[in-house]
DNA sequence: GTCTATAGCCAGATAGAC
DNA sequence: GTCTATCTGGCTATAGAC
């Protein structure tokens, strides 16, 4: 890519912070507690210039989503470079790195009921190639692992698929973070081993 | 209890049918989606009619919330009765009663992010106490199947409670469902495995 | 208690000057 | 592109007649 004129940087950097505090905010209340108004004043900036960068309110959404992907593609980049990893190391070093995303309170939580914002997702062409593109490896590392039966081979691997995408919203994490009794570390740690190892004990 | 008047049985004869609305409605599109329009448009009764029987919004799905707690509650007295069966068969039987529920489009989904809900919930006493009730038994259910070696000891209980509430709105159900490919039965089998036997295969 | 009609408010989006 | 000020629609909640 080419290199970028002095008012194209300012303005990617602007975006950039505009994106951030969606990201921070869709976390923190969701897609339909959070009003662009708390975004403009969370970024500093007048609403009617925010509508400037982004078309509406689910196009502010479909940008948190689309850096949130990007970051867990760039994860999930550095795991396929880690040719140590096995199959089932790697989706749990993703799973993870999910978690943390998380419980650092950076992974935007968008309901999966609210029908506009669907529509206005799916019609966004990055989003959807991003979707693809995380999933594409996943699919291959889920398939993989069963085939060495390091993960149950009786799941469909799209089921396992949604169940590693659920669990990087996982309501639990929240709950025993706001609880204030156990260390982010201790919780994540649990969560991954309700998730892989499953409820029941292991003989 | 004495026996009620008339009147007051056409009046539980309709709230009921309104909190069945709203049970369906917020199973299907979520509490801030959900505008108390439909739900009078879909108990075929004025709008105003509705806040004649409860004072807002937020009191109606508390009033959903403490119809399906009551659901619960019945189906693990039923479990507590069985005296044939384990603790963990019981803690399966009562998740697999509730992944049911959301496969019928019956369990409401309430946002854990929006305030006012949650003021309004941990305000309502017939709530409360019945989150009481209904974890109470499943906590000591939890306790003695990590005795007995059934449920992975590792694990704090409540991280085990937590955990169960969260897979009865787990939306992977919805995703398979939507997707047309698999029967209700399958779906809840495989997210039943996922829950208690973990993604990680079993030796 | 039921209805029709409407108040009141809030949030998404825009107009238009600079 | 940024701002202030405003429009617009939709939603919760209520007034008031019957």
């Amino acid at each position: 890519m080419g290199r970028l004129s002095f008012r194209e940087q300012v303005l990617r950097v602007r975006e950039d912070a505009i994106v951030h505090s969606v990201n921070r905010l869709l976390a923190e209340k969701g897609f339909d507690s959070m009003t662009v108004d708390e975004v403009a004043a969370d970024v500093g900036i007048a609403k009617a210039s925010l509508y400037k960068h982004f078309a509406s309110k689910e196009a502010l959404a479909a940008a948190a989503m689309v850096r949130v992907l990007q970051l867990a593609l760039a994860t999930i980049e550095a795991q396929a470079a880690n040719s140590e990893a096995s199959a089932l190391q790697r989706l749990q070093a993703v799973t993870r790195w999910a978690l943390e995303v998380q419980m650092a309170g950076e992974m935007p939580s968008l309901p999966s009921q609210n029908s506009t914002l669907r529509a206005a997702l799916i019609a966004h062409k990055p989003y959807l190639d991003l979707v693809m593109q995380v999933s594409e490896p996943l699919g291959a590392w889920i398939v993989q692992a069963q085939a060495d039966k390091s993960l149950n081979a009786a799941l469909p691997a799209e089921v396992i698929l949604y169940t590693l995408f659920a669990r990087a919203c996982d309501p639990v994490l929240g709950i025993l973070k706001a609880s204030g009794q156990y260390s982010p570390q201790q919780i994540i740690d649990w969560v991954m081993a309700c998730c892989f190892d499953g409820l029941a004990a292991r003989v």
